[in-house]
DNA sequence: GAGCACTGC
């Protein structure tokens, strides 16, 4: 997303009209009379670009320290502050994304994310090189921050000259300073409330008209059409946002709409629909920010993309379903969800936002006011709705032991807790006494994986498939697809049938890596003769030196052989077959049996699975496989990236997981 | 026959 930021006109507003600049006085004696300061303010307050700034011109970084403000795009806005502050990105001020260190001794303010402060924690466990902390976004609740919340809350305690600013939407600030203050929310004495205080530098937002139905509607779709057409004749001219679930329904709409193109009037204005969802490419998404040609207006189509992460100036209409696509992960059955849900009173409100952000807008609401009262407050926080066996693992890491009694902001559901903890015992990342394994557990949480595949790639070397389980780690955490989804679905299977390897996903990944990096030699053309995605591949050529390198830091021999897959040998078995066994060690959990239709079942049988049509086990036969992701969406539950096995290779490894279960 | 949004020294 971050070329999404430098689109944001509020960044290249003069610094002067940015709201922050009334508050600079208060805002620094804030900070140096309390360890904790709440900052309330939203996108374009100038609070990301410009507190840093304040800070360090009062000398808050003089003794070589470094503020480290969070943002997802930190490479935008570190950009904007070595600008304004004249000195060369990567000297006083630089940033720090995964695979990418723009930073150096002298650099004294630092943007990273979140995920990589938590990192350094590992390392430097009181963050000690940070004078100041600023928790960006933190109302957004995302795991991790919610994580780096509670260690920075353990490390204000050792370190009462550390400075922190949480900033955060006016309906969480007390929440973020109760959490600070004490024992979270009874006990606020008055000596535990001078840690903090919360300033607000909100600017001046234009009123937004919320408009209700007056009667439920059944279908969304049809009834955000028409209030487009009606914004379109009778009120004056806008663009118009309208939030939707997912790509489904975005794409179905923009064709409504055009369908109904023809109805209007001769010589009216016209009506442009255009997409806006994360599975576009960036330049398919870069529409949304080109002004509409004459006598037209955007109507932007948009899922949640559009309601934080992406901002679009010169909205004047927003249209809101009322719902959102969450994902949730169901700690009985330990099957991720993926499904259209109420959006929350706050999620609403920062929908309407969306509308007067240039002037005074309207906001229609595609459901009832009884219906938005019952709604809930606030979205509920990820770490209660999420698989925590990877925040486990990095918390234990930090030596934080007793998970459960670990000062979360909000506390993750007991359930998710135990599954995580039954799931990285049996991993073996545990030992009976919930301590962390060594060194398996400790080389685990400092792997850059799921725990599961942390586990495959920390045993490859003894199924002496090392290099192809790099490679495989590497394909599979690409979260964006290798293949590039053209409408012509022909030449694209046609050309994945290329790699195909009867053996599955795994084994195919592998095979599509390996051709690249020789055949392809990284070349984009041959990407596309293969319908490969050029950006993936060489994420994942980066990805994969990443891991190398960690493995190399353990110790372990990472000698890359040579040669063809096909041909090696390791203790007398073809290597796919130690690949699928090594697989297996980690993705025991994620068994499941092929029935004669074409299904699959879970081991206990008690979940019926579908092949996702990307995976080749979509129309093969099988019998056992493992599988390394599971979402039910809608009505049906599909796994991805799919690879045969034998069964006795579950009780071969993973004894103690298979003899509870049946 | 198909997946909301983020992200990792």
């Amino acid at each position: 997303m971050a070329d999404f930021e430098s689109f944001i006109p509020a960044l290249h507003r003069p610094t002067s009209l940015l709201p922050i600049v009334r508050h600079k006085e208060a805002l620094l004696y804030t900070v140096e009379k309390h360890q904790v300061t709440v900052l309330i303010g939203q996108t374009g307050s100038g609070k990301t670009t410009q507190l840093p700034q304040y800070l360090e011109q009062a000398g808050w970084c003089n003794d070589g320290k470094v503020i480290a403000p969070r943002r997802v795009a930190a490479t935008t806005v570190a950009k904007r502050v070595s600008e304004e502050m004249r000195c060369q990105l990567g000297q006083q001020v630089g940033y720090s994304i995964r695979f990418e260190d723009v930073s150096s001794a002298t650099t004294r303010i630092k943007f990273l994310t979140d995920g990589l402060l938590l990192r350094e924690a590992l390392v430097d466990p009181l963050l000690s090189r940070y004078s100041v902390i600023m928790v960006d976004e933190a109302h957004e609740r995302s795991l991790s921050s919610d994580v780096l919340l509670g260690v920075l809350k353990k490390v204000c305690k050792r370190r009462p000259e550390l400075r922190i600013i949480v900033s955060s939407a006016t309906l969480d600030a007390e929440q973020f300073l109760n959490f600070f203050s004490g024992t979270n929310s009874e006990d606020t004495t008055t000596e535990y409330n001078s840690i903090g205080q919360i300033i607000s530098i909100e600017g001046r937002t234009h009123p937004v008209d919320i408009h209700y139905m007056t009667e439920p509607c059944e279908e969304y779709l049809q009834r955000a059409v028409k209030t487009i057409f009606d914004i379109h004749s009778s009120e004056p001219e806008g663009d118009i946002l309208v939030f939707l679930t997912g790509r489904d329904e975005i794409e179905t709409i923009t064709e409504m709409i055009a369908n109904r193109l023809p109805s209007l009037p001769d010589g009216s204005e016209k009506i442009l629909p255009l997409p806006l969802y994360a599975g576009l490419t960036t330049e398919q998404q870069m529409y949304v920010f080109e002004p509409a040609p004459d006598n037209t207006h955007k109507v932007i189509c948009a899922t949640n993309i559009a309601e934080a992460s992406v901002t679009i100036d010169g909205i004047i209409y927003v249209i809101d379903c009322g719902f959102v696509k969450l994902r949730a992960f169901n700690p009985t059955t330990g099957i991720e969800t993926l499904t259209a849900t109420p959006v929350s009173k706050a999620s609403a409100a920062q929908r309407a936002g969306r509308a007067g952000r240039t002037k005074p807008g309207k906001c229609y609401r595609l459901y009832t006011e009884a219906a938005y009262n019952s709604l809930d407050d606030v979205t509920v926080p990820e770490i209660q709705r999420s698989n925590l066996a990877p925040m486990i693992l990095q918390l234990k890491a930090l030596g934080i032991d007793n998970i459960a009694r670990f000062d979360f902001i909000t506390p993750p559901p007991a359930e998710l807790i135990i599954r995580a903890l039954e799931l990285l015992f049996s991993l073996g990342a545990l030992d009976d006494y919930a301590k962390l394994t060594k060194p398996m557990g400790t080389r685990m949480a400092e792997l850059a994986l799921e725990p599961m595949l942390a586990k495959c790639l920390l045993s490859a070397t003894s199924f002496g498939c090392l290099s192809e389980m790099l490679t495989i780690a590497a394909m599979v955490s690409l979260q964006s697809s290798v293949w590039f989804t053209h409408d012509t679905k022909k030449a694209e299977e046609t050309a994945r049938r290329k790699f195909a390897v009867e053996e599955g996903d795994h084994l195919t990944l592998l095979n599509v890596y390996q051709a690249f990096v020789t055949k392809g030699k990284k070349d984009s053309k041959w990407c596309q003769q293969h319908y490969l995605n050029f950006k993936s591949m060489s994420r994942a050529v980066s990805i994969r030196n990443q891991l190398r390198r960690y493995l190399e830091r353990f110790g372990i021999d990472v000698t890359e052989s040579l040669g063809g897959n096909d041909v090696l040998r390791a203790g007398g078995r073809p290597k796919e077959e130690s690949i699928r066994r090594c697989l297996t060690s980690g993705y025991f959990a994620h068994a499941a049996r092929m029935m004669p239709d074409g299904t699959f079942r879970t081991v206990d049988g008690g979940t019926v699975l579908h092949a996702h049509p990307s995976s080749l086990m979509f129309n093969r036969k099988a019998d056992w496989v493992i599988f390394t992701e599971v979402m039910e969406t809608g009505d049906k539950t599909f796994i991805r990236d799919v690879t045969k096995i034998e069964k006795a290779w579950l009780l071969e490894y993973a004894p103690e997981f298979y003899r509870v279960k049946s």
